[in-house]
RNA sequence: UGAGGGAUAGUUCAAUGGUAGAACAGUGGACUCUGGAUCCAUUAAUCUUGGUUCGAAUCCAGGUCCCUCAGCCA
């Protein structure tokens, strides 16, 4: 049922069990669900999935998995005003993505029949009835936190007399709003959920998937139990917000007596720098602060794949960070160690230049081409080599050239000998600037007896830099990201501010002409590399065959930057 | 001020009456044809006050702080 999901950290997790492991066990040890272990995952169809969703879906058919159970995929699909199909697709498609592969595929509107019967059943038990009260109403009749709620007039209706405006309101008798379906519970609970709350409300409004059939929609309180039920799900799991709906959750499924699935509660998980909430990814795509749901900056899984994240890291990630009830706050840089680290071991090694200095070899022949090997990934020998050209002219990074080196630059400065990765060794003779004093060319020469990267003669260099051949280069389009949001928690921004206030202004940056080496032609969209001491980079989906367009998945560790940071710092 | 939850290194999780540990982050070092990777070392925590106990992060009592709930959203 599940596929790709080994070698996850849970293995070295052993013997660690969760709250919810806990209870599971209890359960089989009990025998209330005759040791079955039934999930589901229960988006509703009014987003797109995100980082936080990933967590749960990992959760949810990961326990199934080690239960030797089972897990549905269920659309909780109540609300025709907010849910789309392109939401649906994009689901079904990001869930695939993550790994997992599910039992059945359902939608909570499979069961509007049936919801619909059990609705009627509890107006024939006297526990449920049509009111009347208008929304503003029918909340001033709910009383407050701390005061009691008043019963509407409408509580006492005959069950004829509701029933028969029950079935009407399906009918389309009546419009929005003019009326409701409410259980008949007690208005002066301490816990509000239970004061009457709404089964099911008019909404004249096509449904994607049952179209004009029904006028009438059931409230989430009133499916998600029933669709669990129906399902002969074990364990319902769900985010904290919910632990107060848990006594209507098990009060409807008694009063119908039908299969009691647990309901049971864990904290969502957040990550800094960045927002996870449905309200303001919308905002961020409506408001047109990225490009879209798959936008690379975005915390969805559409935009984690555009931009290169694999699905591994992010199972990974959901499984490291444990299950528990607080609503966390984690790290990003615990998600990009795990990014970091499956790409390490998987992805080719390319060379490619961002920001290219030019560098000329006095000494190297005009029309001489080389060909060397290089390895496509030192993490696993066996993968081989590529060949790269290399000629008298090459770019270089600008960053790895200083003028006048500070203390602890090891990169290439005048008179200085560096190793160009899997070539040679080259000194600086001569730097070169244009009439505004910037740095244009460099003259270089190169050691003829380094060939491959080797000195005969056993020197050090301090510095191995990467190169491309100016004359071999292929051209390309690279996008650089950074997080979405200068501080780390939106929480923490000043009451007056909005957070489309910090929005970070370099959470993307454009280099239009970047020089990769010429093995990268054909690279296909997805296709993930790592360029050489900068990061990992995918061909994003905006690339054409005349023009490769990457995407920055993640930067290297990189202790130069971090030298300069605390440096510019103190 | 009603109800329901929660509180352990900077962060996320362990420890279930018996040596407070891991991962990420940080720091120092080794190694290196990626200032990458890897390896080694290291800094760092039980919200608080009492109580029970030979022994408390864990049990009990009081306090503090944080989160959620008053949609015809999910």
């Amino acid at each position: 049922m599940t596929t790709d999901v080994n070698n996850t950290p849970s293995e070295n997790l052993e013997g660690k069990k969760d709250f919810i492991r806990e209870i599971i066990d209890a359960h089989n040890a009990s025998g209330r669900f005759g040791g079955q272990v039934y999930t589901r995952f229960p988006p509703e169809p009014n987003g797109y999935l995100h980082i936080g969703h990933a967590k749960s879906i990992s959760l949810n058919f990961g326990l199934a998995d080690e239960y030797g159970g089972q897990t549905n995929l269920r659309f909780d699909d109540t609300n025709p005003t907010k849910e789309e199909q392109e939401y649906i697709d994009s689901i079904i498609k990001d869930v695939r993505w993550l790994g997992f592969d599910w039992e059945e595929l359902r939608y909570a509107s499979d069961y509007f029949e049936q919801l619909y019967q059990w609705a009627v059943k509890l107006i024939e038990q006297g526990v449920a009835y049509v009111d009347d009260l208008s929304a503003d109403e029918i909340r001033e009749h709910r009383g407050t936190l701390t005061e009691p709620g008043r019963e509407s007039p409408y509580r006492n209706r005959s069950i004829e007399e509701n029933l028969d405006l029950f079935t009407r309101m399906r009918a389309g008798e009546f419009k929005n709003g003019a009326k409701v379906l409410r259980a008949k519970i007690d208005m002066a609970s301490p816990n509000v959920n239970l004061r009457d709350p709404v089964l099911y409300r008019i909404l004249h409004a096509e449904h994607p998937r049952t179209g004009n059939a029904w006028c009438i929609y059931p409230m989430y309180d009133w499916a998600h139990g029933q669709s669990d039920s129906i399902e002969g799900i074990t364990h319902s799991i769900c985010t904290l917000e919910f632990e107060d709906h848990r006594p209507l959750y098990d009060w409807f499924i008694d009063q119908l007596g039908i299969h009691h699935p647990q309901q049971i509660e864990f904290g969502r998980l957040n990550v800094t720098y960045t927002v996870m909430s449905k309200r303001k990814l919308l905002r961020l795509v409506q408001e047109k602060h990225v490009r879209g749901w798959d936008d690379p900056r975005m915390p969805t899984l559409s935009a984690a794949r555009r931009r290169g994240v694999p699905p591994k890291a992010l199972r990974d990630f959901a499984t490291v960070t444990g299950v528990s009830k607080t609503n966390g706050m984690v790290d990003m840089q615990m998600l990009e160690y795990y990014i970091r680290q499956e790409l390490n071991k998987t992805v080719p090694r390319v060379m490619g230049v961002l920001r290219p200095l030019k560098v000329v070899l006095t000494n190297y022949p005009e029309d001489l081409v080389e060909e060397f090997e290089a390895q496509i990934n030192p993490e696993n020998p066996a993968e081989g080599t590529r060949k790269v050209p290399f000629s008298r002219v090459l770019y270089i990074e600008q960053d790895d050239f200083m003028e006048t080196p500070p203390p602890k630059f090891y990169r290439l400065s005048p008179g200085r000998e560096v190793r160009l990765r899997a070539a040679y060794f080259i000194k600086c003779e001569e730097v070169i600037k244009d009439a505004d004093g910037n740095i244009v060319e460099l003259r270089c020469t190169y050691d003829p007896t380094t060939r491959g990267g080797d000195a005969q003669d056993g020197r050090k260099v301090k510095a191995t830099m990467h190169w491309v051949s100016a004359a071999h280069a292929v051209e390309a389009e690279v996008r650089l990201y950074d997080y979405l949001l200068t501080i780390p928690n939106p929480a923490d921004m000043d009451e007056n501010k909005d957070f489309l206030d910090y929005i970070n202004p370099k959470s993307e940056e454009v280099i239009e002409r970047a020089f990769i080496e010429p093995s990268i032609k054909g690279a296909e969209i997805g296709k993930q590399v790592q360029f050489e001491r900068l990061g990992y980079f995918a061909v994003d989906s905006d690339s054409t065959p005349d023009k490769l367009v990457f995407n920055r998945t993640v930067t290297l560790k990189d202790e130069w930057t971090k030298l300069q940071k605390t440096a510019g710092a103190g």
